[in-house]
DNA sequence: CCTCCGCCGGAAAACCTTTTCCCCAAAAAA
DNA sequence: TTTTTTGGGGAAAAGGTTTTCCGGCGGAGG
């Protein structure tokens, strides 16, 4: 299978790839010892002036490139971050994911991804894997049970969680403030003169739906009724639960996110409902494509590369990189109320103003 | 649960976190060798039923898992394979980076990420860093000049690129058709009646970009004329583009992709400019909104999941797993006419009537 | 002039796993 | 019963780098 160190040497076969260069050919060509290379490369100890010299030349002349397998084997640690996701396709995981990579690029670490497929149960399997190969893990909205993630956080040195805070918050994470995010959009709603108000639910599983649910608790009462439809995460399950919201005679539909509401109004466009002249609609999340959709859609701006990037320095400060540090701090993201066309106040009889709107 | 044998190392700092177990651990907690733990691990060597018990017994009770550091410096290969894309954001090249994944999943490879935002320079660098962590590395629609990729081919041992290819062929690559699209594109068109139609260009920089000109060029005649307009690659650049495009008083609009026609569709709907009956609208990529806007986009249809399978299946090909094997393959993936709404027979005149439209 | 200290560079250990080499015991053949 | 073969298991080397330990040399102080 692979040929031994002596033919390895000689391998003439026609690649013609020369094996990479070590650090003892470069220790020969400059007529010094292995541990002058790694001094001069490393900074740790100062080398002379001619030797350093002599060596830099050598490493250009040999295009030596010190093996990271090596590097990570004796200091124990791969300089590299592990970043698990539901669904890499999804460009909600997409931007925190582009968050992370820039982050850890500029302390130099690379970074490795498995996808989970939307599958809860290969969570717990893939952060573990990963811990194998990386210095920490970032898991992204797990939906494994509580029981789950504590166990896990106790095998995976460096745990951060994105979107999930366990119990007590013992796990490292950062989080969108749904609550407040949630709030703002009845408070919204409601100051519009909407009174009956349907929200299209989420994944039961997910912890930033039950974030919501508390923020709907909060905000609902007798002069602001919220009428719970079951739906999903993604556009189709928005189109699907579209009839259903309608059913309920609300004025104002709150989508669990944008790309739920991306079906919806689909949906309402199919069924000639207008947004928001007929019944308003709000998302939660404001991907790049609401700001491009008719009606522009009124929303919950989150920094999602932010998420990545603040997850990223939780992972840096809980040690990973210099030494020991804090262990389970929660930061939590500010999400900012977007409004755009897509609310309105509710049409206080069904008569469909003539609106020409929209200058 | 956890060992005892790694208390012997000093390492005491405060996280209490115990040492990974290593293969002596093991060893010594099922009293054999550890030449017999690996036999039994690997299967390399067969191993007395009771032994190969104890070894397994020893293996769960300790947790333990092989460094793949140490297996990697061994073996000369790392087991990982690299992803260089413009920007992970771009659901285009998320859909491409989910299909390594998953197609490295099952052959047992991690997946390492970087990202080089959009920076063409910084490619050679990424592709260059990334080959030290990886056996091979697979290049998202890379921009930089032909004489650059040719040396980055040589310095990378398995390099595939995916949406370019390099002078005569020689690094492995899969590419879309975008030239049978192209082609599609326009005849769909002109079988509608168009004979005036606007392109808006892509990255000049771009393979894919000079392949769509190819069909363009083959495409136009007399009865059938093509008016290029500078555009981009991004939404606000067809955004920005859109009325340009209209100027040149075509009656269809292609745009560079899905993405550049959400821009321009944006900008018709400002300019109360109804598609499909004052202009039709093309795209190319076929991303999931295609069908969820407003008139549904007409668009070709690319498998990007499939792309990334592919350019795993040519890495894998090229021998980074087993041995030797082929070196400059291209492989082609199809491009499907996607019929939907944006597209219609032109209006007669060119009069811009003042279209309230969009019922 | 002698001694001590400090600095620079080399030798070697350590990191963890796989694999080769070798030995020993048991089974098969004579 | 003796010799040969086979098969299983242990010792040790290899793989590339960093780091500790140590020796040697030059300069400064006594």
């Amino acid at each position: 299978m692979w040929c031994n160190a002596a033919m390895d040497r000689v391998r003439t076969d026609a690649g013609a790839r020369p094996p990479r260069a070590t650090i003892i050919d470069v220790a020969r060509e400059a007529a010094v010892s292995p541990a002058t290379v790694s001094r001069v490369l490393t900074g740790t100890k100062p080398v002379s002036a001619d030797l350093e010299q002599r060596v830099r030349d050598a490493v250009n002349r040999l295009g030596y490139r010190p093996n990271p397998a090596a590097q990570g084997l004796l200091r124990g640690a791969t300089h590299a971050v592990g970043v698990v996701v539901p669904d890499v396709g999804n460009p909600y995981f997409a931007e925190v994911l582009k968050g992370v990579t820039n982050a850890a690029e500029e302390s130099d670490f690379r970074t490795l991804v498995a996808d989970t497929g939307e599958k809860g149960g290969a969570e717990h399997d893939a952060a573990l894997e990963l811990s194998r190969w990386a210095d920490g893990v970032v898991l992204c909205s797990p939906r494994m049970p509580q029981r789950e993630l504590a166990k896990l956080a106790q095998a995976v040195p460096h745990l951060v969680c994105v979107n999930r805070v366990g119990r007590g918050g013992q796990v490292p994470a950062v989080v969108v403030d749904f609550e407040a995010g949630m709030a703002g959009i009845c408070r919204h709603l409601r100051e519009l003169g909407h009174r009956r108000v349907a929200y299209l639910r989420g994944p039961a599983r997910a912890w930033s739906e039950r974030a919501r649910q508390r923020a709907l608790r909060a905000a609902s009462g007798p002069d602001f009724e919220v009428f719970q439809v079951p739906c999903g995460s993604s556009s189709v399950d928005g189109h699907r639960a579209a009839d259903a919201a309608l059913a309920t005679g609300a004025t104002a539909v709150m989508a669990f996110s944008d790309y739920v509401a991306l079906g919806v109004l689909a949906r309402f466009d199919e069924l000639g409902v207008s947004v928001p002249r007929d019944v308003s609609l709000t998302g939660f999340d404001d991907i790049a494509l609401s700001e491009l959709l008719r009606p522009r859609l009124t929303t919950v701006r989150v920094s999602k590369q932010d998420l990545g990037r603040r997850a990223w320095e939780l992972f840096a400060s809980s040690g990973a990189i210099d030494g020991a540090g804090e262990t389970g701090r929660v930061v939590t993201a500010s999400a900012e109320l977007i409004t755009r066309d897509s609310t309105a106040p509710p049409a206080g009889a069904i008569t469909p103003l003539p609106k020409t709107a929209k200058a």
